[in-house]
DNA sequence: GGGAACCCTGTAGTGGGTTTAGAGTCAAGC
DNA sequence: GCTTGACTCTAAACCCACTACAGGGTTCCC
């Protein structure tokens, strides 16, 4: 199949596709004679993994890891489950950190309820006052990402 | 103040500070003879400012946005209390988003629970199935980052 | 005058792609 | 045989919010 097909299949875009072969993700695919890429259900069972993977907002970094461990299959998957446990930790940690920044974008919200001037209003005064009270984002180079 | 006081005393980094005069979120400052910046409380008070909201997960889109509501003090408030409640809703689709994420993260984990051969881990056997369990990314652009 | 601590500019890298530009390939219809 | 349109190719730039680095200059203290 070309990579139109694959990425139909898989729910990929194409350029996604090329992105992973350059990353080493992908492993290069055969050409046609114009120079098209052709690809084997091989090919899409592993981008499916990596799409898994992927939603569940795993980085390329790990994704790559698990990937050479099911290229060893007779190894030992402890490494899978360490791997894994951290991930949960990590989603974990930031589902904590989003709930207490929603709660303190609520908080803000409510003391501004109705519209008027803007040199009046609470938010704006909020946003200058807040000196402790959000989250005080110690995490350094978090790995699941805010809200954005 | 020089910028190494200006960046301790709102718990920026220098090179933040840089990049905010870069991007335009900090008005440029006065230099000494020796082409150092020099920084008054209003600059103090404006990254301040900045930085509340950075650590409400804005975007410096946002935050330009709401600069500029603060800069014209007697128009109506009411966009900012729209954009306030977006950016609310960002941070709750993402809270809601990963909680199936981890739910899903920790079913997954569940299907190795010891350490064998990596060719009969349920884990890796897991991420090769998925087909719809995972929460279906729907949402493009996203502005509320994931877990990393 | 020597060294440490600070500051300057400019450039490149991060992650996980997306977008754009400019060109080539292929099958169908006329 | 020629055109049209859908598909494909490569290479490079762009996104966000920084961060890091290279290679200097300034200031201050001893």
């Amino acid at each position: 199949m070309k990579i139109g097909e694959l990425a139909k299949t898989t729910g990929t875009q194409v350029e996604t596709v090329r992105f992973y072969e350059r990353e080493g993700l992908l492993h290069e695919a055969a050409r046609t004679e114009g120079n098209y890429r052709v690809y084997l259900p091989a090919h899409a069972e592993r981008l499916g993994f990596i799409r898994n993977c992927r939603n569940l907002d795993m980085t390329l970094n790990e994704i790559r890891a698990l990937l050479r461990f099911k290229a060893a299959p007779s190894e030992n998957c402890a490494d899978v489950n360490v791997l894994l446990d951290e991930h949960i930790g990590h989603v974990a940690e930031r589902v904590r950190e989003l709930k207490v920044l929603e709660k303190t974008l609520k908080a803000l919200r409510l003391q501004c309820s109705a519209a008027h001037a803007a040199k009046d209003c609470g938010i704006l005064q909020g946003l200058s006052d807040i000196t402790e009270s959000a989250s005080r984002r110690s995490s350094r180079s978090r790995h699941v990402h805010g809200s954005h």
